[in-house]
RNA sequence: UGGGGCGUCGCCAAGUGGUAAGGCACCGGUUUUUGGUACCGGCAUUCGCAGGUUCGAAUCCUGCCGCCCCAG
């Protein structure tokens, strides 16, 4: 396929692709938003034959009219005219199954043990990045792209993954348990480029998407209400339990564990208080929440299980985001126990540990555990 | 039914004659492709009730109601 004639040469992305890519093929993973739109779009400049493919994750009947979410019915049709409009091959797959045992029973599981799981990781790790990936290699494409704000880096000792140019933007700890056999494979166009920017490449070709706003909350969860996923899917998961203070009185109670995560606030619905509680721990055997003055969420250290590696054997003078939107804070890591410089504060087991030198990803792991920075005395004389 | 104290938003709590602080909780919003955090905004025409004094009372007076403590 030749360069679209709307398609200015300023728009060109390099796939980094072995051969000519007149003689290339490139699968692109299209949600129906603006970026992996553009993406496609970035793709079809490039001459290579491009197809796109669609997801289709979880039965949208329940989030029709959620135009916010990604992959629901209104998506698939946005990805199609998209694909239509560039003139590319699209096709839709049926990943409903694989969805649900791969992203939504883990997630009940998770929260039914009291921990806070992150979907969109375990669906990058299994249903993007091993199930689409094989069919992209199937398909006999050079690589498979998607519209991930993260930056993938030829260094040394092959491919590494890199934080996005636009901070604000980085999705890099979502992509954390990616392979470095799948980081050969994958492809991130959108790294380097700021959110407006890719808005207005958008713009420019006309597509439908240009200002479709950005998905956010969990895909899978028709209004932010999360805990109805979660029972419907474990009914038992959702039992009434004691709220306690650092010393074990009880202060009140709750109507089940999987509405809190550590270090949350609000929800506890217990006042006449000089300072807020917050969420230390949860203790699913007793099903009592844990709570206590924020001092209390004060960790030094977290050991992390499920590893992955994309670094050499880096040690001292790293630094590691618990969450999405922080910036990675200084850190060192063994192997197992990740220790923090300062304090962090509402690190939940099963929430990700990403470890980053500079902005490289060298990988990160499931956080198992956390170490208090204070000892409970101090805590409970503060 | 002797004495003392108290009764201000769901909770804690300022305010002792000049026209209801603040915190917690709650609600809404912003931020955010996880949870959460943070930030911004909202939240008592009314101070246990009823009278009275006063230009003006949550603040003074009277009565009633309720609660607490001490003594019986």
């Amino acid at each position: 396929m030749s360069l679209p004639p709307y398609v200015a040469p300023a728009m060109i992305a390099d796939f980094q692709l072995d051969r000519p890519p007149a003689e290339a093929r490139i699968v692109v993973a299209m949600s129906g938003g603006v970026d992996s739109s553009v993406v496609a779009a970035l793709a079809a400049g490039t001459g290579a034959e491009v197809i796109g493919i669609t997801l289709q994750l979880y039965d949208h009947g329940e989030a029709i009219g959620r135009s916010k979410t990604c992959c629901a019915g209104r998506d698939i049709y946005d990805a199609k005219a998209v694909a239509e409009r560039l003139g590319i091959a699209h096709y839709v797959f049926d990943y409903e199954t694989r969805f649900r045992d791969s992203v939504i029973e883990r997630f009940a599981d998770e929260y039914a043990r009291g921990r806070t799981p992150i979907p969109c990781v375990s669906c990058n790790q299994s249903v993007k990045f091993t199930d689409l990936l094989a069919l992209a290699r199937d398909l006999g494409a050079d690589c498979l792209a998607t519209g991930h704000y993260v930056r993938r880096a030829t260094g040394p000792d092959g491919p590494e993954l890199h934080r996005a140019a636009d901070p604000a933007r980085d999705q890099s700890y979502f992509l954390f348990a990616t392979t470095r056999d799948q980081l050969g494979y994958l492809r991130f166009p959108l790294g380097d480029l700021p959110k407006p920017a890719v808005r207005e490449i958008a713009r420019d070709l006309g597509l439908i998407v240009a200002d479709k706003p950005d998905s956010q909350d969990i895909c899978f969860v028709p209004n932010g209400d999360y805990a109805s996923v979660v029972r419907k899917v474990r009914p038992d998961s959702a039992r009434p339990g004691d709220i306690v203070d650092l010393e074990g009185r009880v202060l009140g109670r709750h109507d089940g564990l999987i509405h809190f995560t550590v270090g949350q606030r609000r929800g506890l619905e217990i006042g006449g208080r000089a300072e807020p509680l917050y969420v230390v721990r949860l203790e699913p055997e007793s099903r009592r929440l844990v709570v206590g003055p924020k001092a209390a969420l004060a960790v030094r250290a977290a050991r992390l299980s499920g590893l992955t590696w994309l670094g050499e054997d880096q040690q001292g003078g790293l630094a590691a985001k618990v969450r999405s939107m922080a910036r990675p804070a200084p850190a060192a890591f063994d192997g197992e126990i990740l220790r923090f410089d300062s304090p962090e504060y509402g690190v939940a087991p099963g929430q990700a540990a990403v470890i980053y030198d500079g902005s490289r990803v060298l990988g990160g792991g499931w956080i198992e555990e956390t170490f208090p920075a204070l000892a409970a005395a101090t805590l409970a004389a503060a």
